[in-house]
RNA sequence: GCGGAAAUAGCUCAGUCGGUAGAGCAUCAGCUUCCCAAGCUGAGGGUCGCGGGUUCGAGCCCCGUUUUCCGCUCCA
C-alpha cells in the first residue's frame, strides 16, 4: 500500500468511524472546513487537555487564558497582519503559473545586481591591481545605468506596494519586459489581491468604519493582555501565558484534509524573558516541546527539526518541528524567539507602555518573547496517521486498529456482556455504572464478541471488559487489551484502578521531563 | 485560481441500446449464545451531487454549476 492510498484510507476511517465530517455536507459541503464528530471531539479534547496539562502544570510560571476571537482593528495593524497578509498575485496565462508580483519584480532586480557584478567583475581583469571599485561604480556609464534602472524599480514597487496599487504593479512587471520563468512569455492576468483575512462587521452602524476581523492567530490574544497578566498574577519574569484557540485563514487553496483549513485551532503559549536570556530560552522550549511529541511513543524518526534560515520580520530564531506524515515531513509546530517585536508595536499602536519593572535591578524594558506554537488539527492529523494500523492476524484476517496512546483514546473503555442473557447484561451496567464516574465507557451487546472487539480496535479503545458466567461466580472479569489481544481476568473491584492507571497523562509527563 | 479525473444507499460498487434503481457489507428488530468480524429470519434506507437542455421518456446524451481527488500555485 502506498502512502497515498493510505492517507485515503485514513480519511474514510475518520468519517466512518465518527471523528471528521466535512462541514454543512448534505449542502455539499464548505471547502477546507471540517467538523469534528462524536469519537473526534473526545480525541481532540484529550490532546489539548495533554498540551495544556503539560504547559501549566509541567512548567513553573506559565498561566493560561482564553481571548476573544475579536479583537480591536488596530492589533491587526500592529502585528503587522493588515500589510504582509495581503499578498498582490499574477498568473501567467501560458504556463498556468502563479506569481507574487513583488516577488517577481524583486527577482529582477536581483537580476540587474548580478548584472553590476558581472560588470565589477570584468573591468577588475581589465583594470588589475590598479582597479578602484568604489570609483568604478560611481563613474562608470553601464554600472550607473543599470543602478539607475534597479533602483526606479524598486522605487515604483515601494510606491504601488504600500498605496495597494495593483494596476501600478502590472504596469511595472509590463515596463521591466519580466517573462515567466517557466512558459518565458509575458501573457499575463491582472494583478489581484488576496486578503487572508476574514473581515466582517460589527455593531449595527452602517458608516463603513466599523470592519473586524476574525483573528488569523491567537497570540496577538496574549499579547494585548500581558500587563493584564502579569499584574493581576503577580507574575515575574520568565513567566509564559497559554492559550487554545480558533484562529482563521481565508487560504487561497487548501487542501490535505484537515491540514490546511480556513478555520482551525491553535495552542500556543508566549514566554516572556529578560533581552539577552532569549536564545537561552529558545533551545529550552525547543528541547520541550519535542519531548512533548516524542513522549507519544510513536517513534522518534519520525520528528525532526527545521531550522529556518530565512527569518520572519519579527524572529531571530525559529525552528519548526515536522512530523513524517504519509504526504512526507510537514509542519505541526513552530518555535519563535519573535524579539520585543509585538510588545514594542502595541506600544507604539496603543500609545501605552507594555514594560516590565525588574524590581531587582530596578530596570523597566519590554521583554523579549519565545513562542511556541502548534496547531491542535495538525497535532490530531498527526495521532491519527501514526496510530492507523491495518494487521495480518495469525487466522489470515485483516484487523483495523488505532494504536493511539490511552491517555488521548476517545473511548477508555468497552464493556461487553459476552451473551445478552442470564444476568451478564445486568452486571456489565453495573461495571459501567461505576467506571463512568473516571471514564469514557461504552456498552455494547449487539452481534458475536469478535465483532465488538474488532469494532473497539477501529475506535482505538485501549480495553474490552468481558463479563462471563464464571463472573457471577468469582466477581471477575476479562480485559483484552487492544494492542496484543492479550486477555487477563481481574477481580471487578481492581478495575477502575487497573484501567485508571493506564490512562493517566503521568508517564507521558514523567517522559517529559525525564528526557529534557 | 489553472489543468486533468470523478460524483448512484452509511461504505465499496453494478446498472446492457436512453424505458422509471440493484448487490455485498454496514444499520435496526427478532432468533441463536459463542472470548477475536462476516449463522438464520425480517425491516428501514435513493429527487442517481445540483440546475437547465435534447427526448414520448434521462442514472445514461449535451451545457452549466458545486464538491472531492491528482498535478501546479500559495503558505508567518
Amino acid at each position: 500500500m502506498t502512502q497515498e492510498e493510505l492517507f485515503k484510507k485514513l480519511i474514510a476511517h475518520c468519517k466512518e468511524y465518527g471523528f471528521i465530517f466535512p462541514s454543512s455536507e448534505i449542502y455539499d459541503g464548505l471547502g477546507a472546513v471540517y467538523d469534528y464528530g462524536q469519537m473526534g471531539v473526545e480525541l481532540k479534547n484529550n490532546i489539548k487537555r495533554y498540551w495544556w496539562d503539560a504547559m501549566t502544570r509541567l512548567n513553573e510560571g506559565i498561566v493560561g487564558i482564553d481571548a476573544a476571537i475579536f479583537m480591536h482593528p488596530k492589533t491587526w495593524e500592529a502585528s503587522g497582519h493588515v500589510g504582509a497578509f495581503n499578498d498582490p498575485l499574477i498568473d501567467n496565462k501560458d504556463s498556468k503559473k502563479r506569481y507574487r508580483a513583488d516577488v517577481l519584480i524583486e527577482e529582477w532586480i536581483a537580476k540587474q545586481d548580478d548584472k553590476i557584478g558581472k560588470e565589477v567583475e570584468k573591468a577588475a581583469k581589465r583594470f588589475g591591481d590598479a582597479f578602484d571599485e568604489a570609483q568604478y561604480r560611481t563613474t562608470s556609464p553601464r554600472v550607473l545605468e543599470l543602478q539607475q534602472k534597479r533602483d526606479e524599480a524598486n522605487t515604483r514597487m515601494v510606491a504601488a506596494l504600500t498605496a495597494s496599487d495593483l494596476d501600478g504593479l502590472k504596469q511595472l512587471i509590463e515596463d521591466l519586459e519580466i517573462v515567466c520563468p517557466i512558459s518565458g512569455t509575458r501573457n499575463w492576468t491582472e494583478v489581484r489581491q488576496f486578503n487572508l483575512m476574514f473581515e466582517t462587521k460589527i455593531g449595527a452602524a452602517a458608516d463603513g468604519a466599523n470592519s473586524i476581523y476574525l483573528r488569523p492567530e491567537t497570540a496577538q490574544g496574549i499579547f494585548v493582555n500581558f500587563l493584564n497578566v502579569q499584574k493581576t498574577g503577580r507574575m515575574k519574569i520568565p513567566f509564559g501565558i497559554a492559550q487554545i484557540g480558533k484562529a482563521f485563514r481565508n487560504e487561497i487553496v487548501a487542501r490535505q484534509f484537515i491540514f490546511r483549513m480556513r478555520e482551525f485551532e491553535q495552542m500556543e503559549m508566549q514566554f516572556f524573558v529578560k533581552p539577552g536570556t532569549e536564545m537561552e530560552w529558545f533551545e529550552y522550549w525547543r528541547s520541550f516541546r519535542m519531548s512533548w511529541h516524542r513522549a507519544l511513543g510513536f517513534g522518534d524518526g519520525h520528528y525532526r527539526f527545521h531550522d529556518h534560515e530565512k527569518l520572519a520580520h519579527y524572529a531571530n530564531a525559529a525552528t519548526d518541528v515536522e512530523f513524517q506524515f504519509p504526504f512526507g515531513f510537514k509542519e505541526v509546530e513552530g518555535i519563535h524567539s519573535r524579539t520585543d517585536f509585538d510588545l514594542s508595536q502595541h506600544e507604539k499602536f496603543s500609545g501605552k507602555k507594555l514594560r516590565y519593572f525588574d524590581t531587582e535591578t530596578n530596570e523597566s524594558y519590554v521583554p523579549y518573547v519565545v513562542e511556541t506554537s502548534i496547531g491542535v488539527d495538525r497535532m490530531f492529523l498527526q495521532v491519527m496517521s501514526a496510530a492507523y494500523a491495518e494487521e495480518k492476524l495469525d487466522g489470515g484476517e485483516e484487523r483495523v486498529v488505532l494504536r493511539i496512546p490511552a491517555p488521548l483514546c476517545p473511548v477508555k473503555a468497552a464493556v461487553l456482556p459476552l451473551v445478552k442473557k442470564d444476568g451478564l447484561p445486568e452486571v456489565a451496567r453495573e461495571i459501567v455504572d461505576r467506571l463512568k464516574f473516571d471514564m469514557n465507557v461504552q456498552y455494547d451487546e449487539k452481534d458475536s464478541i469478535g465483532k465488538r472487539y474488532r469494532r473497539q480496535d477501529a475506535i482505538g479503545t485501549p480495553f474490552c471488559i468481558t463479563v462471563d458466567h464464571q463472573t457471577l461466580e468469582d466477581k471477575a472479569v476479562t480485559v483484552r487489551h487492544r494492542d496484543s489481544m492479550q486477555q487477563e481476568r481481574i477481580p471487578i473491584a481492581q478495575l477502575a484502578a487497573h484501567v485508571g492507571s493506564a490512562i493517566s497523562y503521568r508517564p507521558l509527563f514523567e517522559q517529559i521531563l525525564a528526557k529534557k
